[in-house]
DNA sequence: ATGTCGTTTAACGAAAGTGTTAAACAAATT
DNA sequence: AATTTGTTTAACACTTTCGTTAAACGACAT
């Protein structure tokens, strides 16, 4: 248990039989996610964690291993609700503003996560595909459908699309130390209140790139099928 | 020098005085964009430079040292000519078309900046605006000539607007083998052509932003689907 | 009472990493 | 010929990290 008060020898019962586990798992997240895997010696991660380092070995044998769990979970906190999202069967519009909702409050939830993979990742860039795959990702889906409401005829091509809504809902929390810093003066909280705002802000700013791209010129009409 | 080619022993003239230095940096950049700083010993960038690790700490004399130059030269390969075009005096539109010209240029030159800087924020984030505030960022400037052509009186707050600006130049690279992989299948050159394409393309679209948050946005109606 | 399970303490070996130093050597400078 | 500069080789001391092992201990179950 993490507590250190008085009880140097004093045991707990093992209450819920993974409690622990969860602890390591918090303390490695934390921690993978702020200095990376290199950054986090397993010392650092036990000691978070209000444990010692045979225990973690005895639950994570290497660090390879815990550091796979952390990075699928962190994967799986979000990737799953955005699947969901993708193949659902809706208009462009709807499924575009419940894509960005999805991934803003996702991200709100875990904001270190961006930086995060994607620093991970360039040491090992052709393993995010994969767990993506695997995970049931398909932007082909996304894609097609975009093309069946006539995305890309005229102006804005369905993959420049999504890297647009990616970046917008992303970015901000990927770079989420430097904007606070220098756009909103430290202030955290003014922070997340912006990025809530974008919930609103950017399902219109997309549908009007949806709009460009589809009709010629800016007239743009509610795109439902 | 970097070869190898059966000369272990012949030695070469100094020729240019930070002959070497400029090796070491490349090395240094190269591991330290893909690795991170942890992620690299100062052995690593010594075998990738051609040389031992002495020669290394005769050099840099600590692998601190190193580090420091190469994130500044990172920095300060982009943040320069971002300082101009910010300070430049322009209409907002061709202000904004300059900056995003600027901004995809540099990161197409050298792609693994804005994850590198990135993560190593992470571990020390006041640093970031210490350093952009001593080469001369300053997004107030920014902010009032927007509210000086009159954005954000109805619709998009400024900062918003540099915060869209930012996400769309700066995360498709951040993003790279992501994007690469599971958008283009791989296809270095396609994903670079997109990024090109993209010089073009954005100003159209922020200048749609800019529109909406200037004019009363009602004949581009709002948001809410 | 015995056993099991989660846990701690202590220690070990092996490897990797950092920074330093002394000595030599080759090429260019003087 | 002597000196300087960039460079290598070799070695050293020190620390960190990782993974493992043996032993014990406390709580709980049988």
């Amino acid at each position: 248990m993490p507590d250190r008060e008085a009880m140097t020898h004093l045991k707990k019962p093992p209450e819920n039989k993974t409690e622990t586990e969860k602890t390591i798992i918090a303390s490695a997240e934390k921690l993978f996610y702020l200095r990376g895997k290199a950054g986090t010696s397993m010392q650092d991660i036990a000691d978070d964690a209000g444990i010692n380092r045979t225990l973690l070995n005895y639950y994570f044998r290497t660090k390879d291993q815990l550091f796979e769990a952390v990075f699928r979970n962190a994967l799986s906190s979000f990737v799953p609700s955005l699947v969901e999202v993708m193949r659902s069967d809706q208009s462009l519009d709807a499924y575009v503003h419940q894509l960005i909702e999805t991934v803003i409050t996702a991200m709100l939830e875990k904001p270190q996560i961006p930086s995060f993979v994607l620093h991970e990742l360039s040491s090992n860039p052709q393993r995010m595909p994969q767990i993506m795959r695997e995970m049931g990702v398909d932007p082909g889906y996304a894609i097609e459908k975009m093309h069946g409401e006539g995305v890309g005829e005229v102006f804005l091509e369905p993959r420049q699309l999504i890297i647009n809504l990616l970046s917008l809902c992303v970015f901000p929390f990927a770079a989420r130390p430097v904007i606070v810093e220098i756009l909103y003066g430290g202030d955290q909280e003014a922070y997340v209140a912006a990025m809530e705002e974008r919930k609103i802000l950017l399902p219109a700013l997309v549908g009007q790139f949806i709009g460009m791209s589809k009709k010629q010129g800016n007239e743009q009409q509610p795109p439902t099928p």
